[in-house]
DNA sequence: CTTATAAATGTTATATTATTACATAGTGTT
DNA sequence: AACACTATGTAATAATATAACATTTATAAG
C-alpha cells in the first residue's frame, strides 16, 4: 500500500508527527523545551530537532504560537488551514489559552483599514482576562 | 523649587528615565540588550537593571512589547495611559512598527464578546504587512 | 526630624528560549 | 544513477529573561 502522493504532500514528517501528536493531545500551549524533554524518549534529543519542527507546523498552520506566552497550541479551528490570521484569550490566572473563532471578529480584522488605508490578512491577537473558572 | 509631589507621582527614576529617553528616541523597537549595550556609559551594567525598568514603564504605559519581536517602544497614544488595550502594525520586510489609534477598532475589541459572552478589557493585536515603503 | 515602609538600585549567577553551522540521510524526480 | 530538495542528527553558542540577595534612596507617618 503506502501513502499516495497527495496524502504525503499533507502528511507530517516523523519529528514533525510525533511534536504534532504531543501539542494536540496537551490540554495547555506547550513550551518548546517541554516539548523537547517530553520527546526525548522517542529519539529527539536537541533543541533544533524541535524548533524546525514547530517553524513547519506553524507554517502549516497546524498549530500555532502564543507569542505573549512563547507556547504553543494546535490549531482547532478548521478554516485557519494557514497561520496568517489568528485570535486567542488568555487566562490571566490559570494561563488556559482558547483559539477563537468569529466569523465576525476575522472579517472585521481582515477589513481594517488603518490610517494610510492599508489593510493587512495577516495578524495575531491575545485577549486576556480571566476564564469561567477563574472568575 | 524642585518636583512637585503631582509631578513626582508622574515621573520616572533614574533608571527608568535614562531607559525610557532611548527608546522614545528611537524610530525604531528596541530589544533589551540593545538597551543594555547603549546605556552601560550611563551606569547601567546588568540585565536585571534594564529588565525592571522595562517592566515598570509598560505598567505604566510608557512603553509596549511588540510580543512577535520581544522589542520595546514608546508610546505614541495619549489615550493609552496603561498597557492594557494595543494594536500595532508590523513590516514584514523593514520591520518598521506603528502603533494604531483607532477608536473604531479599539471600541470593536473592546465590545468584542467570545462564544461564552465573555469581554476583554485587555488585549494586543499585531498586525503584519508590508509598510507603504516595502510595497 | 526620625523612623518605618516601600520602591528602586547594584551585583552575581543562572535559567530559559532560540539559532548557527555543518554533517548525514531520506525522498521525489528525471 | 544523478540531482535537487527536505528532513534529520549533533555540538556549540547566541539571545532573552529571571532569581536571589545586599544596599540605597524615596515617601509618608508619627
Amino acid at each position: 500500500m503506502g501513502i499516495s502522493k497527495i496524502d504525503k504532500m499533507h502528511s507530517l514528517s516523523k519529528n514533525q508527527q510525533i511534536i504534532f501528536d504531543l501539542i494536540d493531545k496537551s490540554p495547555e500551549p506547550l513550551k518548546a523545551y517541554t516539548i523537547l524533554f517530553n520527546v526525548q524518549k522517542k529519539g529527539i534529543k536537541a533543541p533544533p530537532q524541535v524548533y524546525r519542527a514547530l517553524d513547519k507546523l506553524v507554517e502549516m498552520g497546524k498549530i500555532h504560537k502564543i507569542e505573549s506566552r512563547n507556547a504553543f497550541i494546535a490549531c482547532h479551528n478548521s478554516s485557519c488551514q494557514v497561520a496568517k490570521a489568528t485570535a486567542f484569550s488568555i487566562c490571566e490566572i490559570c494561563e488556559k489559552v482558547t483559539e477563537i473563532s468569529s466569523a465576525g471578529l476575522s472579517k472585521y480584522l481582515a477589513n481594517f483599514k488603518d490610517k494610510d488605508g492599508m489593510k493587512y490578512s495577516k495578524y495575531n491577537l491575545e485577549f486576556f482576562g480571566l476564564c469561567k473558572k477563574c472568575r
